[in-house]
DNA sequence: TTGGAAAGTCAACAAGACTGACATAAAATC
DNA sequence: GATTTTATGTCAGTCTTGTTGACTTTCCAA
């Protein structure tokens, strides 16, 4: 971690010197971490039976009540077909409530009811609590660079579900 | 990301006030940001018919000539079963090599063969460009901070595996 | 030496992704 | 007004990858 080096260049630019034994370290962070920050949602998912298609269908829909299917289908990156079977679900089972559009009949307005506002609680809850003591422990600044890799990580085309906030439609 | 603000206390120790927001956009950064580093190798190994798991197994092996399937288990942490069906196809399309063990002939000792080894580097080489260039964009206090974050994300469990570079075995 | 534990294999099943085809209703366009 | 496009839903079939259960081989310790 520390053994990245750095090398000033004329002007303040500078540039990073990575070994490929640094970036495999980083990579295989990425994973371990990332079966971290799934390990307590899916806990808590199995108990109900429910997977991980099922949390992220429950977070977007809770982030941007009343968006259609075909947004919460370019969020989330998968066929409507692999969706419809998450939806169907979990409308039968009463957590979220599909209504016909009032502008465009066609669409679909998807929002969680009380019982998916319950469980989508339980679950972000679960997921906050670990990024709050990883944050913590690591300080603001490390939380800063964090998000900054992270964010250039990301898909040109993912980012910007990634910055549209409260709306869902670019 | 940078309205988190911090607020020092008696002594050098700092805390962090964290909103509910500011955790969702981090979670979130997390989701987009696997998806983007996974899209790579993704793509490669479609082209062959595998899946992630094979590309788990075959970056485990190549890290860790070697090992036994018990240890690769426990990095992976899938059951035996899954792995094996992973494994066997990996063995029978000669990617990998499995050797009866020489002290314990119950072990089977893992290895990459030449063309295990060359789609281990297209899928390395695929994942290293993608994190290089986000570390670079993201200068290297922020890759310091990321990596950081990311260790304290871990499961205590997992982090035993993560810092063990050269032998998996504990 | 025998009985249990450990390592690995085989079989069967489920979730959740995929493709392809098709249906329906509403909106947009010609 | 007729046609085409869009949004959604559904059925059927396939694939990967996870699961549990049952089994073999090997090792080790009582």
């Amino acid at each position: 971690m520390n053994d990245a080096r750095t090398v000033e260049i004329a002007g303040n630019e500078n540039l990073l010197f990575l070994t490929d034994e640094q970036l495999r370290k980083g990579i295989e962070a990425m994973f371990f971490a990332y079966r971290g920050f799934t390990a307590d949602p899916d806990k808590i998912l199995d108990d109900q039976k429910y997977g991980r298609a099922h949390h992220r269908a429950v977070h977007f829909i809770h982030r941007t009540p009343g968006t259609t299917v075909n947004n919460l289908l370019s969020v989330l990156g998968v066929t409507k077909q692999s969706l419809n079977r998450v939806l169907r679900r979990l409308i039968s089972d009463g957590l979220v409530e599909s209504k016909v559009g009032t502008q465009d009949k066609r669409e679909r307005n998807l929002q969680l009811t009380v019982s998916g506002e319950s469980l989508e609680q339980k679950l972000s809850n679960a997921q906050r609590r670990r990024m709050r003591t990883a944050y913590r422990a690591a300080g603001p600044e490390a939380v800063a660079g964090f998000r900054k890799v992270l964010e250039e990580m990301m898909d040109r085309d993912l980012r910007r579900h990634f910055n549209a906030p409260k709306e869902g439609r670019e």
